[in-house]
DNA sequence: GGCCAATTGGGTAGCGCTACCATTTGGCTG
DNA sequence: CAGCCAAATGGTAGCGCTACCCAATTGGCC
């Protein structure tokens, strides 16, 4: 068929970059064994191995991971979505899950989704277009269609943060209801009864509210004045929150933040008007995020595990990837209420 | 040489996924022309473009960007280094880079290097073997194992929130001597007169603290002091800063902290104390975090355009990628100091 | 000595896509 | 109507790596 003869057709130009078959030849073996060097080194003797790594050291060399991933199917990246970037909210857990993931020789690829869900669509095709070892989301996947099209990706999903029977494929989280509940025992066990809340637009935060609001109900108390502020919150809607609040009919004498950047808004109103907190306000808020402990009043919150999470999430991908099959798909991680001085 | 008669030979096992052979015998053309039709859609007839598009929405298909990557060289990915996603600081800039690049068409891929730079060396071989159309760094790359593998690489590297006479290649950033200097000057002509600092150890802010302190000597007081905190800062070091400035011998009136969170912690401090700010004590930070604006008091800070930074990376990087050579590889961004009520 | 298994290294054929060139088609010029 | 050009489509050959199979060598055992 070919023509050995034939004026050599002018071949496609390589990028110049040094690549594994360079590498062995400088070795002296075949390109496959520079490979096992690398990658199996169990299967090569010392003597290759050796003359491997000189060869790597000498030429600077440095494997091409799209190269390695189209042909073995292994990206060794993993996607992230979170809402935004800019919430302090899931630091924590994409900080540890950048970190165990690096220590497994892993890396991370952060896709933003934002609160309203509109790109979505393009975000998922550029992850799933990468052929990630797997997805990891920070909320639950509400859109059939975006479940559907992880589902028939085939790539190992984690959902976090939240709680659902229905879960894509594996779960790591807690229940938002309980958080809810559970605050408004709280409180009312620590004497208060004119609760009111002051929560972000998203849907967890809601849920929160709600569970919140019906506990109270349930405690024979009235139904709480409930402030909605945009997403992401912040300080700022914290102080104009506590402003409304205090402006409205009913006297309260305990807020339920459904973040901890709302509560310190709510604590620099209280501050900046004189108010008393615990004495005259009480106030939770949720997250428990570093500044929470220090300030003043120190901040009685909710803590959430969120280091735990982005651990076990990139647990559940590890042993995914590499063929172990996780026998427990759904791990509720629980939470805590941190009794510290604002309430 | 190829024996026809030879049973075939079991070959590797397909991912099973939908490919652009599928779609293109789907539509009934050539696998290179439903390539055409997906990427630059103006070399192919109307009808083809449509007759594709139909087979891929049939399919579900989606794109492997690995394989895309590797036989164009170009993977529409760019890689960016933060110290540590955790802190507040760059998340304007990492968030605008993604947005910007996503507008694009390119992805972004997080890396954290950790304020010590231990991990550096790991992390710019994921980088660098992942073939990124660009990097982004987070201030400057100082190690010059780094430099030259960067280098080596042949990437467009963009370095950010810093300014040397020196770059990599291209660089957006600002003066952190200028910084130090300007604010100095700012608390002078404000009548204050006893300097003190709050600084996190990492290098950027310790160039400013420097700069900051020298600017006191130039302007006849005496040297401030200086209080070293780690990096990352956070609010409870700013606490026990203060606290540490209090009990020492110096009396002081003033206090610029590296970052807005230490000056949040400052302000709590100085709160709990009971001390009057800007009444007893200024208090100047650094960042302008979205809650400066509403604590109370104010805080005046330093504003430093992060939205802006990041987007002239994705643009440096994005016009490199894509054949544009860049005229001006050096853009200083600017800052300036926010007056607000806290000094 | 001969047989078998274990160890080590190599060859081949892709992974799914696009660069590069070739070919076909249709319209236009002179 | 030959000749030419541009537009549209197709074919081929990789991009750099690893899965899969096989060959060669070695060593142990009967």
């Amino acid at each position: 068929m070919v023509d050995p003869a034939a004026a050599p057709r002018r071949t496609r130009r390589g990028s110049g970059a040094v690549t594994l078959h360079d590498v062995a030849k400088l070795a002296g073996v075949a390109p496959i064994t520079a490979s096992r060097a690398l990658n199996t080194p169990a299967q090569v003797s010392e003597e290759v191995r050796r003359k491997v790594q000189d060869a790597v050291a000498r030429t600077g060399y440095v494997p091409n991971l799209l190269a390695g991933g189209l042909a073995s199917r292994r990206s060794r990246l993993v996607a992230a979505v979170v809402p935004t970037i800019a919430g302090p909210v899931f630091q924590e857990t994409v900080q540890s899950l950048t970190e165990a993931l690096a220590e497994r020789g892993y890396q991370l690829m952060l896709g933003q989704a934002g609160y309203t869900g509109t790109r979505e669509d393009a975000l998922l095709e550029a992850i799933i277009g990468r052929r990630p070892d797997g997805i990891v989301l920070t909320g639950i996947m509400h859109s059939s269609e975006g479940r559907r099209r992880l589902l028939a990706s085939g790539i190992p999903v984690v959902e976090t943060w939240d709680l659902t029977p229905t879960p894509i494929d594996m779960l790591v989280g807690f229940s938002h209801v309980e958080v809810g509940r559970r605050v408004a025992e709280f409180l009312h066990a620590r004497g208060y009864r004119r609760f009111a809340t002051v929560a972000g637009d998203d849907e967890r935060a809601s849920r929160r509210q709600q569970a919140f609001q019906a506990a109270a109900l349930g405690l024979g108390l009235q139904a709480p004045c409930a402030v909605a502020v945009p997403a992401p919150t912040t300080l700022r809607s914290g102080r104009t929150a506590l402003a409304e609040l205090l402006a409205g009919p009913q006297p309260i004498d305990a807020v339920f933040c459904s973040s901890d950047l709302l509560a310190l808004g709510v604590l620099t109103e209280a501050h900046a008007r004189g108010l008393a907190v615990p004495g005259q306000l009480a106030v939770v808020g949720f997250g428990d995020l570093e500044f929470a402990a220090d300030l003043h009043p120190a901040l009685t919150t909710v803590h959430i595990k969120g280091g735990a999470i982005g651990r076990q999430a990139a647990q559940f991908i590890v042993d995914r990837a590499e063929g172990r099959s996780v026998a427990e798909r759904v791990v509720d991680i629980g939470f805590s209420i941190v009794e510290r001085d604002s309430a």
